[in-house]
DNA sequence: CATTTTACATACATGCATGGTTGTATATAC
DNA sequence: GTATATACAACCATGCATGTATGTAAAATG
């Protein structure tokens, strides 16, 4: 056919990405075919070659394009300057990854493809390293937040940062799969906030011998209101 | 060729199960040819036609032969009777199931296709149901014991029992994936007993306004002699 | 000992996914 | 305005994985 104008091109392209994560979600990554992408894109199989050199690239560029932005919004709340109490930049860089799992279909689709419609193997070998860079970045940011929630007093005593950042990490990346492992599930919504909150109210410091507190700080629940 | 006697059928049997296991574990279970798995084993394609109707049924069997042994090993520890404390009885379940992985490497071959080499569509998303029920189980498990730690007064105080299982649940999943997603880190072998200590260490009654007592429980790397 | 069933090996038919080639009409560069 | 690069569509060749059908010799059955 005739030739598009750049912007139209720039626009197939999108469209081809978002057809190939519908398409790897729905069939996974492998058994889904160049073909059906073009098709659900409303194209040929010479329209995604002519965009992506294979599938393997197809799939890169569709993985970079949704997590990227996710990544740099963590990475930017749990580091957050000015807060009153660093706990609250753990607890609020969680709870921003998972509401915008729950938030957007395209966002929870993509983690369902890689954690969930994807083999680990030859060329896609590469994606699990990529897939711990973030994890281990989260380690860095969390074990410096609770060493500064140590120095400024509001971590429980005792307690070693790197080691809690190693729980925390784990704690998220396990949600994680749990979210994503039953997703029809309708209570994650409410139950992921508290779970989160429970999670960093355990290692919140408790005036020592104060009943009172102590109930408040170690709840397992706990309905704190929002700071920030 | 000649026909073999049923003691010699069973043999094969095996011998094709774990050619399947290290052939999913190497070129992913959608890669992995029917062909390939035959020739490991040492016998054609039409040995595993035999044995088994299709890829899906040789993979389900495969799982099942490895998983089914760990998963009651698991269920007795976390529930065992006679325990000084509930909470030595969810820690001794966790780290043998850790220690299994670590132990054996089919086993952790197995999760690893499990968990990073299957594509979980079509004909695989029942395994899902499948990877959950466990999941439930040590749920349930997990909430009654802590529901018995807190009846004796060895849990902290103004701790929910389901709160705390949902976080361990979580906790023991993030690891698991973390295991798995990096098996080349020597570590791991004193580092996830470590870990594990101090998430249930994070759990125990403290006695209050006891410093002494309060540093042993609390510490992030108790090094407690094992009970039992 | 005759018959049947078993435990495979071998051969065949089918479909489909991939990658490459070619064609082409138009946007863009000069 | 001409030349060239672009953005695809259409076609082709190849290989490979699956499933099934058939052959067969020995074990099991009676």
């Amino acid at each position: 056919m005739a030739r598009k104008t750049k912007a139209e091109a720039e626009l197939t392209r999108q469209q081809i990405l978002e057809a190939a994560l519908h398409a790897f979600h729905v069939r996974g990554v492998s058994r889904t075919t160049l073909e059906e992408v073009a098709k659900a894109a409303g194209v040929t199989r010479g329209a995604v070659y002519w965009h992506f050199a294979n599938k393997t690239e197809l799939f890169f560029a569709m993985r970079e394009q949704i997590s990227l932005p996710l990544l740099d919004k963590g990475h930017s709340l749990i580091l957050a300057e000015n807060l009153a109490d660093p706990l609250d930049g753990i607890e609020q860089s969680i709870l921003a990854l998972f509401q915008a799992i729950l938030e957007s279909e395209r966002v929870r689709q993509m983690f369902e493809i890689i954690f969930l419609r994807c083999e680990y193997v030859d060329d896609f070998a590469g994606v699990l390293e990529e897939l711990n860079k973030p994890g281990l970045q989260f380690l860095v940011d969390a074990e410096l937040a609770y060493r500064r929630a140590q120095a400024k007093g509001t971590l429980r005593d005792g307690l070693d940062p790197r080691a809690l950042a190693m729980d925390t990490l784990a704690f998220v990346r396990g949600l994680f799969h749990q979210l994503l492992a039953s997703p029809e599930e309708r209570e994650w919504p409410r139950r992921i906030p508290a779970m989160v909150r429970a999670h960093v109210a355990l290692r919140r410091a408790q005036s020592p011998c104060d009943p009172a507190a102590a109930e408040s700080a170690g709840a397992a629940l706990p309905r704190r209101t929002r700071r920030q």
